[in-house]
DNA sequence: CTTTAATGCGTAGACCATACGCAGAACTAG
DNA sequence: CTAGTTCTGCGTATGGTCTACGCATTAAAG
């Protein structure tokens, strides 16, 4: 019996077994002249150009100078082709931490690594991800993540939560920056602009004695100027990180 | 000069001029047998059936028994619809904090009734947001978030920042447990036997050597069995309070 | 009554994903 | 060398999507 690679078990998704490599090629037949990497990287390429709703099938067919229906002898579906989308768009985790980091540097140089990816390709979160991370790549990342919080005493399923913690985070922080961003565009607004265009818009509809909080916080001035989105990310996970620490402190003691 | 409530200005999209009842309508013409809001409505009891997917312009004028067309007399596009289901699917927040409650109280019950609409409305996770809020009761959550902060000695600036914080953990919290159930749906198994099956997928997956932390988290028997969402929920959120708590108490001294 | 404007909606166009079946290529068995 | 097998690429066709445009009808104003 071995203890983990097994081959047997329920049929994982075709999608999944190609990420991991795990298709032989038939003997038979004509040599394949296109390949899934090769699918997936030219729908990649088309998400970086033009976006992810650029991306349709018969774009990407013709980005490889093919028909359309020949890619679905590859992938099964576009689904499927979103999915392993997202496995290559992510990359490689860059790396595990540093040996003699302690779990916070480690933790914040791990989400700040995510942050840059999701800045550079905005479009992995527009793909609805259908589950928990397979493709390897992910789970590379996830590896890299856990070995931060080695040298703490928590126990391993509270090292995962507190992993889902993190990179949920990180997503929704890209989310909401991509959005502002993608509306500014769309509003023809300098990027710069778009949170007093915003208070602006505000002062304008909310009534003070409905919302008095809120009035407060437009009277203060905090729409007015757009302090750098590195420190809106900064502070939130600031407030985790410390939230974190507070659990391993009661975890040591 | 008024001080808030000013008319001119840029004009504001048509979609949230609706959404405050701010149209009048014209004296001359027809009557409409249409009204904004009622295929808001239509398009809403669509969704809460059929899940987001079954939401074309097609269904919901079928639902009222209309065209198609005739519903582009009064939304504009489909993602004008959108952003308003967004509006009616939240719903009215659930109230101010009781005035005796501590911040941490407030907010706990705020997020949790965040949760429990997301719950009840999966749909609302896949509209894709395309700017800050503005609609009048997503404004009135935040007013009733802003209220919990009110006795702390936060910045209004950084009480925003909170809100954000928590309504985005909310929201990614949401979405990991939708997309969960409806992997498990799709895949055929009880929505309890879906960690014991990815964590069988994970264990013959990877290789110890390349994943040593992943594996010691599966040897640990993580995700043998499902704690329940809730107290994946509680975790999480306790940790971003504690780093809240830890912020008011630096703020206080 | 005429003018004006807004409503409902039918038609049509431009996309999209994809089910199905056929022609040909490359291998194996005889 | 030939026949059989099997996989590749792809053309066609179907049913779905959103929505631009124009026309007939309705209701009020002058």
């Amino acid at each position: 019996m071995a203890e983990t690679k097994d081959d047997s078990g329920p049929a994982l998704p075709p999608a999944i077994e190609s990420a991991w490599g795990l298709r032989e090629r038939a003997p038979k037949g004509p040599r394949p002249g296109l390949t899934v990497s090769g699918i997936v990287d030219a729908a990649v390429r088309v998400a970086d150009a033009d976006g992810l709703a650029a991306v349709s099938m018969s774009r990407v067919a013709k980005e490889l100078g093919a028909a359309t229906m020949a890619l679905y002898r590859h992938v099964g579906s576009k689904d499927d082709l979103l999915t392993l989308m997202v496995d290559v768009g992510y990359g490689p985790s860059p790396g595990p931490a540093a040996p003699d980091d302690d779990w916070r540097t480690g933790l914040t140089r791990w989400a700040w690594a995510e942050r840059d990816v999701l800045r550079q390709r905005p479009w992995l979160l527009h793909i609805p991800i259908s589950g928990p991370p397979i493709t390897p790549q992910q789970l590379g990342w996830m590896e890299d993540g856990l070995g931060c919080l080695d040298g703490t005493p928590l126990p391993e399923g509270e090292k995962m939560s507190i992993l889902l913690l993190v990179t949920g985070y990180v997503r929704n922080d890209a989310m909401l920056a991509n959005q502002i961003a993608e509306g500014s565009r769309a509003a023809g607004v300098e990027p710069g602009d778009m949170m007093p265009a915003y208070g602006a818009m505000l002062a304008r509809l909310i009534d003070p004695a409905r919302f008095p909080a809120l009035t407060r916080v437009l009277d203060a001035g905090v729409l007015d100027q757009d302090d750098g989105p590195d420190d809106e990310f900064t502070f939130g996970l600031d407030r985790i990180l410390d939230g974190i620490e507070a659990l391993i402190a009661h975890r040591t003691a």
